[in-house]
DNA sequence: TTAAATATACCGAGTATTCGGTATATACCT
DNA sequence: AGGTATATACCGAATACTCGGTATATTTAA
């Protein structure tokens, strides 16, 4: 199975970042026991490119344009269920994990993983297994905001509203928003409500302007 | 100088996700022009490396722990001025190109560009050209950036669009814009629809963010 | 045990936004 | 004259957001 002259592992790689693709790309080909079949720039075109052809594994991104990479992963673990998928992200937190763990992703790694770890995951994973990287508690609060500690600390967010903040600058309405962490559309106004009181600033229009200063 | 028997261009990568570095490390070596001579994860180590011995051209990663890309590259910029640098980004707003142009980085383009443009993009460098990559294609933009009185142009916004565009990002709703400039709410609106069209941004979180990215 | 923090959920009523379209008037250019 | 750009204005229908409130459940700490 492993057999490098004989059947190796094939893949597809689905990530906007096209010189991460590439790059990806090419060590893996370097290594005999991998086959890259396919890439695509997005969740729309990854699912186009697996209805001609399946791969034995996906790598895909879970930050992409026109249909993101959690969405395009359910929908791939429920249509090709031969296919497993490995997402990569820049982050990791446990409730994402357990998210993509139960909609059928395979492995979740951060990008920051190696290329030697990647490539014994990526065989692994050929074989059956699953890996999901083990957090430590306190360490396990990771999003795009900076110093996230000192960050909530200092406006008094919590983690949910953060998450909900994060989403609310990336355009997301109360609805996907919703739709995206299955809870009510009512909790996630909610949520709003207490971030626009607890920061003092005017609906959205503040909220947006407060996460973007407060971006890395 | 760019015959690759006789003297390739040699480059260092910094970047902390080690899969990108590695992956561009591979497919720069594919390329018998280039010769890739160091790869740090963080600020501190590609100092350290370049006090060992230099590259002729940087490539850098913007966000890094311990030592962010900016700040690596203002520092490189100064020590060691022969080291070209191409500063890599997620993200690209003007503000941040003017930036790091004012501190001698040499290029800033972002991660989604092709490896062909990449490869293209460092022998430009190499021989001393500069290249800051255009913000919308449609868009017609010189690679020299245009100061404040130049922004309108360069976006396609009149000045009506421009002042309407300010007030919502300071939080003003349609109807306090229309009481402000003494027109028809339906006139403020659409204003907006032929911003939210002109820019191709998503509703009002998009307007916001252009206008906080694009500020003076 | 109680209290606090957090997350979840809901309601009503009102305002705001979006987006498909429609249109006219003015100024300027070819 | 016709065409273009800009500013103004309007409509309908739907969705989105806001903000006052209500509430329960769980976890943790005092």
């Amino acid at each position: 199975m492993n057999d490098a002259t004989i059947n190796p592992i094939t893949l597809m790689i689905a990530d906007d970042h096209q010189l991460f693709a590439d790059g990806l790309h090419s060590i893996l080909s370097e290594q005999g026991d991998f086959k890259v079949i396919g890439k695509a720039a997005n969740g729309k075109e990854i699912l186009h490119l697996l209805n001609h052809s399946l791969s034995d594994i996906l790598i895909i991104d879970l930050n992409m344009p026109v249909l993101d990479g959690e969405i395009a992963s359910e929908k791939i673990s429920r249509l090709f269920p031969s296919v497993k998928i490995i997402v990569l992200s820049m982050y990791y937190t446990t409730n994402l994990a357990i998210r993509l763990k139960e909609m059928g992703v395979k492995a979740f790694i951060k990008k920051d993983t190696d290329a030697q770890s990647l490539f014994k995951i990526i065989k692994d994973v050929a074989q059956g297994n699953t890996y999901f990287q083990k957090l430590k508690p306190e360490i396990q609060e990771v999003n795009s905001f900076d110093d996230d500690d000192n960050f909530q600390k200092k406006h008094n967010l919590t983690y949910r509203e953060l998450e909900i903040l994060q989403l609310i600058s990336e355009t997301y309405s109360s609805s996907q928003i919703a739709d995206k962490l299955c809870i009510s559309i009512y909790t996630v106004d909610t949520h709003r409500k207490n971030m626009i009181q607890k920061l003092n600033v005017n609906g959205k229009t503040g909220l947006i302007k407060f996460a973007i200063e407060n971006k890395r």
